[in-house]
DNA sequence: CGAGTTTTTGAATGGTCTCAACTGGAGTGG
DNA sequence: CCACTCCAGTTGAGACCATTCAAAAACTCG
C-alpha cells in the first residue's frame, strides 16, 4: 500500500485521520486538508501531564486525537473544578487568547493533532469552512457547559454520578461510532479525584455514591475503572434530567 | 394606539445604537450595517414574560439592547437553574440549531433587536465580520460559564453570593461604559429567587447570606433592590477569586 | 387600610464534608 | 513465598453548612 520511497512512514494523512468525521477540519475540503496536512503536527503527553497551564502563554492549537483532556480550574486556597472534559475530535485551546484561562491535564495517554498559533489564526480568517465548524463546535460547547451548570448547581450527589456515566458512555460510544445501548461496557478514564473534581464533589461523596449504585443495581462493577451499565433508561432516570438528558457530545 | 403622524417618527438607526460597539455587529462595516439597519426589528417583552421556552422552536435571533434577560433549564421536578445571564450587546438565540436548549425570560423590562433566523443564518454565511464577531462572544461566553460552574461546584454561599455582585456590577459598569470603583451604586436586576436559580441556592439562603455581608460591611442596602459596594476589592477577597492571575504554586 | 407578594428571620433536619481508619492491589525486595 | 510499602479506593463517625419548614416582617398596590 505505502510507496517504498516515503521518506517518513509513520506520517499520518488526514484523509486517513480516524476523528475527521467529526473534528473543526470535519468542514473542510480536499485542498484546505493538504495545506493542514502540511503544517499538523502531533504531540503526545502521559496520564496527569500538563497540556497548557492556567494564566500561560499557549502557542498552539489542535484537536484531541486519543484519549482524554480534563480542563479545571483551581481556587486560591487549592480547591478544583473541572470545567470541561475533552473527548478524541475536541477542540483544545482558545483561538484568539494566547493566555489560557484554565489548566489543561492529560488524564489517560493523549494524543493531539496541533497547529502554531499564529499559523491556525491566520488559517482561521482565510477559511470559512474552518471558522464556521469552529463556532458550531463552541456553541455545542457552551450548551454542554450549561447542562452540566445544571448538574453542578441543583443535583444531588446520586444525580450527579449518574449523569456522568451517562455522559461518559455517551462520549465513549460516538467516538467508537456505536450505539449506546444496554450492558454497555466501560473503562473509566477518570480516578475518584478527578470524578469528585469533574461533579462538585469530595472523593469519599463519589465513593460511597458509586458503592451505593452498585448496590441498587443501576450499575456493575469488576474493578475500580470497569464498569457496566445494564439499564440505560434506569440510569437516566436516577440522573433526574426530563427525557434524554441533554450533554451534548 | 399608535399616531401614524410621522413617517419613520421612532426608527432607530444601527449607526446611533448605543451597543454597537459592543454587539454581534460591532466589527460590521457601513455596508453591512445598511443591510442590517433594513432587516433588522424591535422587540419589547416586560418582566417575566418569556421570550423562548425549552425545546421550542424559535424563529428569530438577535441582540439584548435594553434590560436583562436570564436563560434557565428547569429539572423534571421543578428545580431550576439559570444556565445565562444576558445584558445589553450580548447575543440571544442559538444559531444553526432552531429547538431552544433553555428557557430566556425577560427579568426586566427588555427591548430586543431581532433578525429572523433563515435571514440571519445566510447573512452569517456570507458575512465574515459577523461570523467572527460571534465566535468571539460565544468563545467569551464558555470562558464566563466556565467561571460560573467553578462557582457552582466549589464555592461557599457566601462566596457566590460575593461573586455574583461583583458580576453584576461589571456588567453593569461596562454597559454604562465606566470605570467600575469603591462606593459604585448599582439595583440588582434579580429578585432573590432569580438570584438562588442564578447560584445553585435557595432564596432562604441568599437573603441569609445578603443579611451576613451587610453586617460585616462587605454591602450597604437602601432597599432589597439597590445596594453600594463600598470596597471592590474587600468584596472580591470574600469571593474567593485569585485577584493577580492565579499564578500560586 | 387590608390582601397579596416578597423578603427576612428562626429552628430543626439532613446531605455532604471532614477527619480518620481500613482494604486491596501493584510493585519491591528479602 | 512472604513481608513491606505505596497508593487509590472504601467505609465509618461526627461536624457543619445549606436546606426545609414555619412564621414574622416589609413592601406593593388596590
Amino acid at each position: 500500500m505505502k510507496p517504498a520511497t516515503t521518506l517518513r512512514p509513520e506520517r499520518e494523512r488526514c484523509a486517513d485521520c480516524l476523528i475527521r468525521h467529526r473534528a473543526v477540519c470535519s468542514h473542510c475540503g480536499p485542498a484546505e486538508l493538504e495545506f493542514l496536512d502540511a503544517i499538523k503536527s502531533y504531540r503526545t503527553f502521559k496520564p496527569g501531564e500538563e497540556i497548557t497551564a492556567m494564566g500561560q502563554e499557549t502557542d498552539f492549537l489542535g484537536s484531541v486525537v486519543n484519549g482524554v483532556v480534563s480542563l479545571s480550574r483551581i481556587l486560591a486556597d487549592g480547591r478544583r473544578q473541572m470545567v470541561g472534559l475533552l473527548f478524541p475530535s475536541d477542540f483544545i485551546g482558545r483561538p484568539m487568547r494566547a493566555q489560557a484561562p484554565f489548566d489543561a491535564i492529560a488524564v489517560t495517554d493523549v494524543k493531539l493533532c496541533i497547529f502554531s498559533r499564529p499559523r491556525f489564526e491566520a488559517l482561521l480568517r482565510d477559511t470559512p469552512s474552518l471558522e464556521s465548524r469552529l463556532l458550531e463546535m463552541t456553541l455545542d460547547e457552551l450548551d454542554a457547559a450549561r447542562d452540566w451548570m445544571v448538574l453542578l448547581g441543583r443535583k444531588t450527589a446520586r444525580e450527579k454520578m449518574a449523569s456522568f456515566f451517562l455522559l461518559v458512555a455517551r462520549r465513549l460510544a460516538a467516538v467508537a461510532r456505536a450505539e449506546l445501548r444496554d450492558g454497555v461496557e466501560l473503562e473509566l478514564p477518570l480516578t475518584r479525584e478527578d470524578m469528585a473534581d469533574f461533579l462538585g464533589l469530595t472523593i469519599e461523596t463519589v465513593s460511597r455514591q458509586i458503592s451505593a449504585l452498585r448496590k441498587a443495581g443501576a450499575i456493575e462493577l469488576t474493578d475500580a475503572r470497569h464498569m457496566r451499565i445494564p439499564d440505560i433508561a434506569a440510569l437516566a432516570e436516577i440522573a433526574g434530567d426530563d427525557d434524554d438528558g441533554g450533554m451534548i457530545d
